[in-house]
DNA sequence: AATGAATGAGTTTTCATTCAT
DNA sequence: TATGAATGAAAACTCATTCAT
């Protein structure tokens, strides 16, 4: 007896990712899907009733690894700045890293395949963050400004970077994230 | 594709940006967008010789209409930030209503359908922008950064306030604009 | 313009129960029965959602199809048995005519595919034969028994000559048929 | 075919007896009647090659049971309608308990799964019977009628009461089968 | 030019059968 | 033997495109 194979899921959705990549969602089947992921078309559907519900977990799975890593090595005790930079340093090697699944979840945002659910889950991703803010209005060290706009001004900077380093093809070095973060943190400080 | 009516040339862009916003750019057939522009399938393709080449065509004209507007109203005499912000202002207003047409860029950009002649056109609508920074540095108005990652910070910030915007109903008053631009200000002005 | 074909309806009808006589409705395809057809499969999907409700509209034909021509030629004013006589000559007659649909019937009603509403719009169809049957009953020209089993007594009969015509290749003669009647009429008639 | 487990052939012969009988044979699958048996779906093929001797091997079951207890009971000593009673009674009361098999049989019967052996064996089943009823006639007890359509008189109105039991859940109490026997037995017998 | 039915190639999905454990 | 995951050929179904009207 061989029991169901993890590594069969994970190859899946790695395939999903490389393929809708290079062709988007619109372009790719089922097939195409199981032969990137070295299976029979038919071993699919064992692990996935069907193409909706393979959409719908990727986007799932995808939409909780973006929170990952969000407050990696974060340090309370430091003070507002430093944490702040450290977690805005997180987010923006993860969106480079994981490019692809921040274009699946915006090519399945607009799937027939989805619901609001996942709209709303997305959101919360970034609640921490949000109450990280908090205390640096409390400290008055950044600015008094409604926090989802701050965040919009915020995530929107880190989403084109990302953007750019993938599609440009640039190189995202430690100096340039600096620049970046310096423009960032020189919008939201209180002046 | 011969152009004998442009009313139904219209009709068909509008229910493709109307389609492909609710259910994206896989989950729409030729015979839905005939519907929904209120024609025949077959009359559909008296206008386009085929999917591909609409979905091109769209892609173009989107393309076309994100530059326009750019300098509205722009004044080369004022003082930069004046002319930036009317600048920025412009981008914002466009995106935002015609959020519709920056979603069909995105998805069409990664599908089958494109070539990449389109996506260097597309970087090439803010080549006027880009010598506008370079005032702004010459002047030492504003940092001196590589032009490349300031426009990713400017506009990335503007992507996301479009977003927010359509995504989660909320009103872009030209207080909230007021606030948001000068984070942007703040993050690009020099020191 | 080319409006929708009723004649194709029926070309599919006669399709699939040529086809359920040959191979049993286990053993037929969507691509075949478009093949007897004489037409593409996709054509199918235009007159028929799916396989299923091909089948369901089919059976429902059918048992309407099973109620037609029972009092052909009847004339009330005629004594019990002539007019008894007469219907069950209707009865085996189209009962041999349409065995296909009879088969079909028999196949569809433990299909996957049917709901019970069929079953007694089948049961339905002998009202009018139970009616006659109570004349008989209280004129004493038949036994007393309870229709529901001299019904089937009735159509038990009927449906093996169907069957037997069909299957042997018999040819049900006027005397054949006769002969049968007489046995029938026999069974029922009081004593 | 190598029964090593004759348990384990009966539960799958009894699985797809009770799944036919709901959702006829063209509804089934393998892995259905591998589960309603309890087995793994592998397990079906150490037992059966394939679909198809699967099939052909229950048929064949079921024809051979179908003979089987026609003659319980009888005398050949008694009167003719006494013994004619006991095997119709035989025939009826069989035909009513393994109704799943005589629909089995309808429905391979047309499959394409059948040859035409099985047909004909199905037949001689009832060469006893034929037998039987020679002697009715050569004593004058029962009409002189042509055994293939008396015999179609017969089993026809047993085939309809096991339906009808079956259907609609009748009870198919003594009195109940009596009465019907009183109708078939009026039907044959001379006069 | 406009229509929408018809087509059949292509896609999704199923399922008989095999195979590794 | 027994298991059930894996396979891939075949079936159901879709949809871009054509065509008769």
């Amino acid at each position: 007896m061989k029991p169901k194979d993890q590594n069969k899921v994970e190859a899946v959705y790695k395939a999903m990712l490389v393929l809708v990549r290079q062709r988007g969602l619109a372009g790719i089947t089922m097939a195409e899907v199981a032969r990137e992921a070295k299976m029979a078309t038919g071993t699919l559907y064992i692990y996935f009733k069907n193409k909706e519900s393979l959409v719908a977990a990727l986007t799932d799975k995808c939409v909780q690894h973006m929170a990952g890593g969000l407050f990696k090595d974060y340090n309370a005790d430091n003070d507002f700045k430093t944490g702040f930079q450290k977690i805005w340093m997180n987010i923006v090697r993860h969106r480079i890293a994981f490019f692809n699944e921040s274009l699946f979840i915006e090519q399945s945002f607009h799937s027939p395949f989805l619901n609001d659910e996942i709209r709303l889950a997305l959101k919360k991703n970034f609640d921490p963050l949000i109450l990280l803010l908090q205390r640096g209005k409390d400290e008055k060290t950044i600015k008094d400004i409604d926090s989802f706009w701050m965040l919009a001004f915020i995530i929107g900077g880190i989403n084109e970077i990302a953007r750019r380093v993938n599609y440009f093809n640039k190189k995202a070095s430690q100096q340039v994230l600096e620049t970046n973060f310096q423009m960032c943190w020189d919008g939201i400080k209180a002046t």
